[in-house]
DNA sequence: CGTACGTTTGATCTTTCTCAATAATGGTGG
DNA sequence: CCACCATTATTGAGAAAGATCAAACGTACG
């Protein structure tokens, strides 16, 4: 496949790497990983709420989402994710799991066992130290969703959306020539918006009216990133990585 | 002062203990940490958005808030801190802190340093283990408020609040017979709901019209928990802390 | 005992939702 | 390669939840 099972692990070690230097004994301890490759179709689920989950998924290609739902069973999502990321650290280390994570596309995952991770954080405790600083940074990617459906209204919400996925894009090095592809779709995008569906159509395109966006299928680019920035009232401080804006 | 500085960290130990089961030896360590006793008026800063904190606040009485403003000047609170819990392992493994953390009412804090509470971790790597953990429940916590945000209508997203901060008081053992004190105003419950204060007190009216809680000044109590819950759509698995209902 | 802060009330306005229908797209089997 | 079907996107009209604005009322504390 596109990926060779040699580069799998190299994704996770750059992802651990961007947010807290590591040496190479600790990125050649983290490549040394035993794992094994998953292929995985759209809309399968990779964990499920109250899962008691033994080993840890990293993703290797596809997209996947958390999400949660309430009693009279509308769905929040609560982060989407690209590869490069592992997916449940969150559960791993916890009884049971409290949230659902699901393929949004068909994508490629790496399973690393339990053990295997407490293996590689006893030996090093400075990954250990790089898995909490992971952890606190989606700790605070969290705050801001919670800012973000809390106070923005609808458009700067989308918008603020819409940043943030193209600079984390960007900080793995996943985009190309300004043009990103938003994989979800815009039930998706109010599902994780706290919007309808409805309303998420109207918005965008009052974006792309004001010369904000520009769309072709799932395809998204920003004209200016300085103003849709501006637009988003997005800050990118709470990602807590170098700036890398696109 | 009520709480004698021998017990000042038995609050913490307590807190760590209670996700995470330590050692004698692992709570002695907890306990022996040097810190520094300190008194807080209301509304005092502990830690400013874009601030590079060196130490680790513990809060010992007293409750604070955290909370994070958008760019129109509008406030959102992401979390009410209750006593025995820190302030700061958010913001003292990152380099800049992405929120601020203050005071609701005066209080009393515990300043560790963080080359302490490095030593710490270097030596106990069960404490790092614990800290992990609460770092992880938090973010769950946080997952949570974006669920309740995003998706609840104002009575169910009220009631769920209400239910949260009644069952984690409970957790710290610090309620007395059904009452507890809500040391917000309707104004900052409005800014953890993302509502306006005005719609805050017409949803408290009818909660109370209904017979789901009794009001005297901040005192709150809930004459059925059960009925609570329900209302609330508050299902405690996401606390992750045994069940400890009111 | 007055002043600042918090709560409560009423009237009106706006954003976003709901419901329902139509159009476009993409994937699949023939 | 094409036709068909399921999913997704778009549009319109009407409804509702919650916001806004403004004023009056309580109450805690200096």
């Amino acid at each position: 496949m596109d990926a060779p099972h040699e580069t799998a692990l190299q994704l996770l070690a750059r992802k651990l790497n961007l947010h807290h230097r590591l040496s190479e004994v600790h990125q050649h301890a983290i490549l040394a990983l035993p794992h094994k490759i998953r292929r995985l179709e759209a809309h399968s689920y990779i964990l499920r709420e109250g899962d008691r989950p033994d080993r840890c998924a990293v993703l290797l290609q596809g997209y996947a989402v958390r999400h949660k739902s309430t009693g009279d069973g509308s769905r929040q999502i609560l982060a989407i994710n690209i590869p490069g990321e592992a997916l449940d650290f969150q559960n791993l280390f916890l009884e049971e799991a409290d949230h659902n994570v699901q393929m949004l596309s068909r994508g490629v995952v790496a399973d690393v066992s339990r053990e295997a991770i407490e293996a590689l954080i006893a030996t090093h405790s400075e990954i250990g130290r790089a898995i909490l600083i992971t952890t606190l940074i989606e700790a605070s990617i969290f705050r801001e969703w919670v800012v973000n459906v809390g106070q923005r209204d609808s458009r700067t919400r989308i918008a603020h959306l819409l940043c943030e996925f193209a600079y984390r894009l960007n900080a793995q090095e996943l985009n190309t020539d300004g043009f990103y592809e938003l994989p979800i779709t815009q039930e998706q995008l109010a599902d994780a918006t706290g919007l309808t569906s409805v309303h998420v159509n109207r918005v965008l395109q009052a974006l792309q009216r004001d010369g904000l966006i520009e769309r072709d299928r799932r395809m998204i680019r920003f004209p200016s990133w300085e103003r849709m920035q501006d637009v988003a009232d997005f800050n990118p401080r709470y990602l807590h990585t170098a700036d890398l804006a696109p």
